[in-house]
DNA sequence: GCCAGGATGTTA
DNA sequence: AACATCCTGGCG
């Protein structure tokens, strides 16, 4: 299974999202197949960051394709997004969910207690179940070592409205495999 | 199972 | 003041 290169994500948003689906994300030593995902768009999303916040304006112009965009969400949770940047469309897909594939250990040190299925069932779990939190923001991760993303089989994939926004809800741009049992929500 | 409410920090 | 969330406790 191939490493996907930065190259990937110099298209548009949705089409990155979309295809992340089944995908491997990996992150020092922790490993997830990732089943849930959302596009943001820099243009013409009033739920994108790059929206309201000049911050993400400038991460956009300053940052490449596949850097990650870390930030903390109602003051406890960090959200992980990857940064698209192609000739035509820019914005982020947000990882929603993933379904633990190795690391266990590690993550469950992290999350006593927590039922293997929802360790990343969710995109604060997720970052916590992985130990990830702002130090990785702006970071070139698909180029370390240790992080990345693997192609994975090819899954079914159904779409859906994103969640937890108020502001363009209706777009239908979250997307996920509906025989996970790790997604945030049922489909 | 469902729902209400609270924790908490950064942005503008 | 709003916010790309999660957990708990109350109630059935």
């Amino acid at each position: 299974m191939g490493r996907i290169p930065p190259k990937f994500f110099k298209r548009d948003p949705v089409t990155c999202a979309r295809e992340l689906i089944g995908a491997g994300f990996h992150w020092q030593g922790c490993v997830g197949r990732i089943v849930e995902t959302e596009a943001y768009a820099s243009v013409g999303d009033p739920a994108c960051h790059t929206w309201s916040r000049t911050g993400a304006r400038e991460f956009v112009k300053r940052h490449q394709a596949g850097d990650a965009y870390v930030y903390l969400n109602y003051g406890m949770h960090w959200l992980f997004n990857i940064l698209v940047k192609g000739d035509e469309a820019s914005g982020f897909v947000l990882i929603r969910a993933v379904e633990p594939v190795a690391g266990l250990d590690a993550m469950r040190e992290r999350r006593p207690g927590m039922k293997n299925h929802l360790l990343g069932a969710g995109p604060g779990r997720l970052t916590r179940a992985f130990g990830i939190d702002g130090s990785a923001h702006g970071s070139s991760f698909l180029d370390q070592p240790e992080c990345g993303i693997s192609r994975g089989k090819s899954v079914e994939i159904v779409t859906g409205e994103r969640i937890g926004i108020s502001k363009a809800a209706d777009f239908p741009w979250r997307f996920g495999d509906p025989t996970s049992a790790s997604l945030s929500r049922r489909f």
